[in-house]
DNA sequence: CGAGCCATTGACAGAGGTCAAGGCGTGTGG
DNA sequence: CCACACGCCTTGACCTCTGTCAATGGCTCG
């Protein structure tokens, strides 16, 4: 099949602060790739063609801040690679609220409400973001009401990963949601008790809402529970014990339901 | 203008607990008042009619739970009086998650996704509160865009109503969370520092996310920033202080942006 | 080999919960 | 009209979770 796509359609005009990131213009490969995100790939190649009208590609290093609260919400943000975390500062503090992984969209309530961002974002991996003008979604939500059932499904889906992380944070102290994460983890890769973390302590802190010292410590409490950690290399040796801790709860941690 | 309801179409087929709440039929005073909510007040009459079929009123008392996490989401529930607490439990501990007033829609995210609900509800005063079946919702949202846009509207409102309530439980202490709903409430009635709370302290507890006792110790410390209490009587006499003390961020604090 | 980042460890402090006891007000029954 | 009970709020003592700050150890990379 032929990309209809005329690349120059996918410019972006202005590249704001080309100190901590760059925009660039997708290419045929970009565009394909896209195309096949579950949000996109049922619509039709014209309404695709009219949302990425003038959308761009950001790839940026870690700890590049993307957005900032309090502005408008000028784009749709997805996330294609890499890692996001969702964080917000108030009376210089500054908390992680959650940390979003490839195929997340991200402030889409702020881009129907077109209101300001509530949360900043900023990358913690090599990430690349598809940015979309909040305009163009609103507009193809208009006409194509299966792209506007998609947009829902996937706030609908947000929100409630708000709740959990919500209630995990509530419900859980930062020793049990290191010991859920572990338990997921394994559950996963569906190894016997065999994990390789993914992302580095600090990464995996923020993700936890926790602070690294405390990380830390958790991991030597949690040698109490069958939990051998050797870098990133950790080894569940009693995962009943380490449930009867963890009390994993699927109204919290299975992501689907 | 004559009621064109009838009310047998808003009777509630079983009312399975008696011994907590009481399942009303409406009358054609309840359904006129309905009716006039914003949320169905643009709509036509069938749609309306097609959607509060089935519907039924609840009247609740105080400490009454409403539904209970992990159900599936068969109805949409709207407080049209009363508060309502959507708290969630794990691990037999229990927290509030949000505190909600006349008007609000709750679990509006589990009936969209045909799902259980992730958090329980229960009430605070004397309630009274609409259901209408999961299933009513989704059918005229399919034939109405209009009210797809408003329930769109509804589920961007509750999903920013949640991020505020998780960034103000993160970024401020209790004691900071109280001095700002003081200043909210001093600027509501924009009474100059006469503050009649509206709830008793332990609903407000509630609403803070604290204890009643640290709730109580929060109030008198709140006197080293000029705050005087007796009873339900809050006097705010040096208002500088206490908002350095709040520190108020838009962000968190203005419901509607 | 040194610079720097990341992780660990220790000492400490503060926020906020728990438990138990006591005070205050209000409504009901004698 | 008084007394008592019951619910709510307050107060004190205490403890746990978690963050902060500072120092150190280890690993990587130029």
């Amino acid at each position: 099949m032929t990309n209809i796509f005329t690349l120059d359609k996918y410019r972006f005009p202005v590249d704001h602060d080309q100190h901590y990131h760059r925009g660039f213009m997708m290419n045929e490969e970009d565009v394909a790739i896209i195309r096949e995100i579950s949000l996109f790939s049922s619509m039709s190649d014209e309404h695709f063609d009219q949302l990425l009208k003038l959308s761009h590609l950001k790839q940026s290093p870690p700890q590049v801040q993307i957005i900032t609260e309090g502005d408008p919400a000028d784009f749709l943000h997805i996330v294609l690679e890499g890692t996001v975390e969702m964080f917000s500062s108030s009376n210089d503090r500054d908390t992680t609220m959650l940390v979003l992984r490839a195929g997340s969209t991200f402030i889409l309530a702020a881009v129907l409400k077109d209101a300001v961002y509530l949360m900043s974002a900023r990358t913690l991996d090599d990430s690349k973001i598809l940015m979309i003008p909040a305009g163009n979604v609103r507009k193809v939500m208009e006409t194509d009401p299966d792209f506007a059932r998609t947009m829902v499904t996937e706030l609908t889906k947000n929100f409630r990963g708000v709740i959990r992380a919500f209630k995990e944070r509530k419900l859980r102290t930062g020793l049990e949601r290191l010991a859920n994460y572990l338990i997921r983890m394994n559950e996963q890769t569906s190894g016997r008790g065999q994990i390789m973390l993914t992302e580095n302590k600090r990464t995996l802190a923020a993700l936890l809402s926790v602070t690294p010292e405390y990380l830390s410590r958790a991991f030597k409490k949690l040698g109490e529970y069958g939990v051998e950690v050797s870098g990133k290399r950790i080894h569940l040796t009693d995962l009943r014990a380490l449930k009867r801790l963890a009390k994993p709860n699927p109204l919290i941690d299975k992501r689907d339901i």
